[in-house]
DNA sequence: ATACTTGTAGTCAATTTTACCATAAGTAAG
DNA sequence: CTTACTTATGGTAAAATTGACTACAAGTAT
C-alpha cells in the first residue's frame, strides 16, 4: 500500500490523521486444492495502475500498528482474530518512486473457507494467486512476499500455527499436505502420523471425513489449550 | 533514540532532511567475563534525562533503514561489519510521550574486545551492563531488549552467530559459556565438544590459551566460508 | 610430590529418526 | 460379488542422535 496508488479506500473522516511517511502492507496467506495461496489486489490508478501488489493502508496517528494492521485485514477480508505477525520494517529509500515512504510488512494465517469478498471490492480487484506463480509485485512487494514465505517456514516449525491455515476440522493428510507445500519437502505418511499424534496437540474427533472415493480418514481439531498447558511444563513444538 | 532527548549529537547539517516520524533504536550485544552485556546510553536532557535507553538515531532521507542503522553503530562505536539484524518495528501510539513517533528495532552482536569509545562521547553517557541487571529503560526500550533477547536465543540455535561475540580465536568452553549464558541453562562439555566438532564449521589452530592457570585449551576460529559450502549442501546448523 | 582445576576422550543406555512393510477400510468398475 | 485401486493406519527395525556419566591427561599452585 502507498500514497496516490491504491484501490484501497480512502478514509475520508477529516478528523483522521493518517502517518503519511509509513504505510503497512500485509501478506495474507490461504491454503487451497493443496497451494499456497495469497491475497493480492490490484492498483486502480497511479503509477502502477493495473498491477498487483500486496493489500495495505496507513496508519491513524492513535492507533498501534499491530491495532492497524488487523483494522486493514478486518476491512479487507472482514475477519476478525486472525494470525497476524509482523515481519519487519522495509525501507530502501527508492522502494516507493514519489516519495520516501517506510513500509511495515505483515504476515496473516487464515482459513479460506471462512473469507468472503467485502463490498466495495470486486474480484477483478482482488483475488488469490497461487504464492508459486506470483511474480512482478509492485515496488518491493514481491521481496516482502519473500521475506513473509521465509518467515511462515521457520515459524510453522517451531510453533503450531499451521492450524491457521486449515479448516477447524482437518485430517492428518491435509496437514501435512500443509507442511509439505509450505517446507517445500515430501514426508513420510506414518512418521509424520506418529510425531505429531504423540505431542497431544490434537483432539480426534467422532467424525470422519465425507463425500471422499476412498476410505475416509478421521478428522482432529487442534486444541489451543492444551497447548498452552504444554508450554507451561516446558514443551517444545518442533518440525 | 527519540526526538529531543538524546545525548547523541543531532547532525547540523543544513542539507540534511531527516524523517521525524521514525527512528532507529539498537541493542547491541558484547559478551564480557562470561556474561552477556548491551551498551546503554544515558539521556542527557529532556524529560527522560539520566536515565538509560538503547542508543538509537534518526534515518536521513536517502538511506535505507539497514544503512542508518549501520551508521549509527559506526557513529557510536566505530566498528564496521557488524552482525546487525532488524527486530520489528514497534509502534505503540503513546511509546513516546511528546509525539507519535514509530521506532525501528535492531540488535547487533559485536566483540567487546574491538570496542572503542568514540571521541563525543564519555564513559558517563555510554555504557555497558549487564543484561540481567538492566531494569527501567526509557519508554519501551526493555520491550525492545527483551525482544532481542528473545530473537537472540533464538537465532542462536540455527545459525552460528555466537561467534559474533567472541574473540577471533576462542576455546570450546568459552562457546559453551556463550551458549549456555544465552540459552540460560548448562550443558554437558563432552557432549558439547563432540557437537560442534561434528558440524565441521571449526577450524583448529596449532595455537592454545595462555596466561591461564591450568591446562591450556586447544583454540579454534570459526570458518564462515566451510559455512557457506555445508549450506549449500543443505546443512542444517542447529543447537 | 601432591592436590586441584580444566581439557579431552570414551562408553552406553535411552530416545528419536528414517526407511520401510503390511494390513485395514473403503470406493469403483466389471 | 469380485477384483482392482486408493488411502488410512499400524508396526518393525536399523541408524543416528542425545544425555548422563566415567576416566584420564595436562597443566597450575602449594
Amino acid at each position: 500500500m502507498e500514497p496516490q496508488s491504491t484501490s484501497m479506500p480512502i478514509p475520508e473522516n477529516e478528523k483522521l490523521i493518517i502517518l503519511d511517511s509509513i504505510t503497512i502492507d500485509c501478506v495474507i496467506f490461504g491454503f487451497k486444492n493443496e497451494e499456497l495461496e495469497v491475497l493480492l489486489v490490484k492498483h486502480a490508478d497511479g503509477i502502477s495502475k493495473d498491477k498487483w501488489g500486496l493489500p495495505g493502508g496507513w496508519i491513524y496517528e492513535n492507533e498501534g500498528i499491530d491495532q492497524a494492521a488487523n483494522r486493514l485485514l478486518l476491512e479487507l477480508t472482514g475477519i476478525k482474530d486472525v494470525y497476524l505477525e509482523q515481519l519487519r520494517a522495509f525501507g530502501a529509500p527508492d522502494r516507493f518512486p514519489l516519495s520516501r515512504v517506510i513500509t511495515v510488512g505483515y504476515y496473516a494465517l487464515i482459513k479460506e473457507e471462512d473469507y468472503d469478498l467485502k463490498a466495495g471490492y470486486t474480484a477483478a480487484e482482488v483475488a488469490w494467486f497461487k504464492v508459486s506463480e506470483v511474480k512482478d509485485l509492485i515496488y518491493d512487494h514481491q521481496q516482502i512476499l519473500e521475506i513473509g514465505q521465509k518467515r511462515l517456514r521457520r515459524r510453522i516449525r517451531q510453533e503450531p500455527i499451521g492450524f491457521n491455515l486449515l479448516p477447524e476440522k482437518f485430517t492428518l493428510l491435509q496437514l501435512m499436505h500443509l507442511y509439505e507445500q509450505i517446507l517445500g519437502y515430501e514426508m513420510d505418511k506414518p512418521n509424520f502420523r506418529r510425531k505429531i499424534l504423540k505431542m497431544d496437540l490434537l483432539t480426534p474427533l467422532a467424525e470422519k471425513q465425507k463425500d471422499v472415493s476412498h476410505r475416509a480418514a478421521k478428522l482432529y481439531r487442534f486444541n489451543p489449550d492444551t497447548y498452552k498447558k504444554l508450554l507451561e511444563n516446558g514443551f517444545n513444538f518442533e518440525f
